[in-house]
DNA sequence: TTCACTCTAACGATGCGTGAGAGTAT
DNA sequence: AATACTCTCACGCATCGTTAGAGTGA
């Protein structure tokens, strides 16, 4: 139990996490978070758990272009963690857990290889960008200069 | 005149762009793709620059998130690229264009930024993933001696 | 009581997928 | 006449945004 113990109500996740509160729901109601629990009133009380959770959700799906379908099926992966802490010590349990891990390890190592891929084709983007920006510059300083010598104003 | 000027059909654009033809007819429709030529028969008729800005919108939209509206805007400023070529020399034209160039150069230098952010995000990202997955690892090499320590079988 | 929050519908927008049914011909 | 394209609706799905109206109380 190393975990803090302190619950949030969805106004501060989603001021934390920076997703609206109808995110929040939505993405509960599609199984990618798990029901959180209720107060009395019904007002759901969330962990650093879930913060976290949805942070993971909006990295895969904003940076890395995953549909919520298939992030679904990544934190499903992810429920390991908690596996992990949660689970005995006993010897039938250790090749469950082997399994995952090297389930888990699997899916880790073909997003690091999709992070690495968006990173190369950036790359690229990014020398296009900047080649088509050195190209305006000098078409701008040929123009530049065909004014200044036909209209003898000084610059400025 | 130095574009080539084969035509293609809207099947030949979709292959070669990978986007559906229902996705092309839809970016003419809001406005991305201008209206392309038509044959006696009514068949959409492409040229090679129809090609690049399918391109250029599909970059924007999948590696940098932008949305469709957003693409628009960019994609006019792009236009400059045709009215660069088309344009006449006299010296009214030229004021006009350079405040083109410049609206062009600010908002690529924007896009140059945009990709630079999305580089560094995607480079934190790796180190984390990288982490974690030297975690998974390590556990699950005790997991492994402490099976293989129980039962005395020889790895494979 | 009042104010700030939260709840559950429910309709709207974006960005296409997926036919249906009819016409066209690189 | 038959085959492979293409055309225009038009409904459907995913991913939320946005009120609306009512209840709660960290």
């Amino acid at each position: 139990m190393t975990t803090e113990n302190r619950f949030m109500q969805i106004g501060e996740v989603s001021e934390r996490t920076g997703v609206t509160q109808r995110t929040l729901r939505f993405y509960e109601e599609k199984g990618l978070l798990n029901p959180p629990a209720r107060m009395e009133g019904g007002f759901r009380l969330y962990s650093e758990d879930d913060v976290q959770r949805v942070e993971l959700i909006r990295q895969l799906q904003k940076l890395l272009g995953f549909s919520l379908a298939e992030i679904k099926d990544m934190v499903e992966a992810e429920e390991i963690k908690t596996q992990l802490r949660a689970e005995s010590r006993d010897n039938k349990a250790n090749e469950a857990r082997q399994r995952r891990l090297r389930k888990a390890i699997e899916v880790t190592e073909k997003q690091v290889e999709i992070i690495d891929n968006k990173i190369e084709q950036l790359s690229q983007m990014r020398v296009h960008w900047c080649t088509k920006l050195a190209r305006y510059h000098e078409v701008l300083r040929q123009i530049e200069e065909s004014l200044s010598s036909a209209s003898p104003l000084p610059p400025n």
